[in-house]
DNA sequence: TTTGAAGTGTTAAAAAATTAACACGACCTA
DNA sequence: TAGGTCGTGTTAATTTTTTAACACTTCAAA
């Protein structure tokens, strides 16, 4: 089956995978209390109703209520999102971006995150020496 | 002025906002162009003419055309929109993107492009530690 | 000076998204 | 077992988005 593609969605539909995807797992309740501007709870319930329809959430039962979830692979989905910003605002280039990260002053990286960093990227060199 | 927000727009704005993003200068014929399922001519030049009432793009005229570019600040935009992709698919955490980037297959790092994001990351931990 | 080409401006119909009222069912408790 | 609460399902009105027809303007060439 085709990956539902998130390009697709409307404001609100997206606004709420957003918020799933974060999450991870939602009720109607929980996602209506966490929109900004939330339209009714019977309103959210339709939403959902239709991103489940569109195969972006299942659910399940948990008690009377039904908790949503996305479809997804994770990694999929993020991969995806991470090129389609990439492609936009960095040339596809992720040196870029990190490059951008790291000169916003509203971001913080600890000296911790900037060592698992260096890793990822030592390791990375490695591979690519070894692999051709 | 308030920046304009890109999570406002709908389906088809967000497609020309990005192509426009990409290309920085745009025609109303060179959108139309290059939209996947684009529509009529006189349509696009609509949408671009809505999104410039909207504040985000402006024109300026070149012979008979209107080339359309985008408003805002590109640093400011591709700072928010990094942002978004990191809090709804990596916690936050530019760290993860950068680990999912390399693990993804289709996409390639040169040696070089590793060795500038190696760069970026000593200078970041230099400063991190001058600063405090 | 007429004609055609290539553009923009105006307007409105059609389709999609957004919203929510209302009905229904299960369960708990007095 | 009657009534209230908390959930879902159905349906439809309203608003926004999407679409494009048609009119107008400018310029260049015959």
């Amino acid at each position: 089956m085709e990956s539902p593609n998130l390009q697709q969605l409307s404001r609100r539909e997206r606004q709420i995978m957003h918020l799933i995807f974060q999450h991870q797992q939602m009720t109607a309740k929980e996602v209506t209390a966490q929109l900004e501007d939330a339209p009714s709870y019977t309103t959210v319930r339709t939403l959902l109703r239709i991103l489940e329809e569109k195969g972006h959430l299942n659910h399940f039962q948990r008690g009377k209520q039904y908790v949503y979830q996305p479809v997804n692979q994770p990694n999929e989905v993020r991969q995806q999102s991470l090129q389609q910003v990439l492609k936009t605002f960095f040339s596809g280039s992720i040196t870029k971006a990190v490059a951008t990260f790291i000169d916003n002053p509203d971001t913080e990286m600890s000296e911790t995150e900037l060592e698992e960093l260096e890793e990822l990227i030592q390791k990375a060199k490695q591979d690519d020496r070894s692999t051709g």
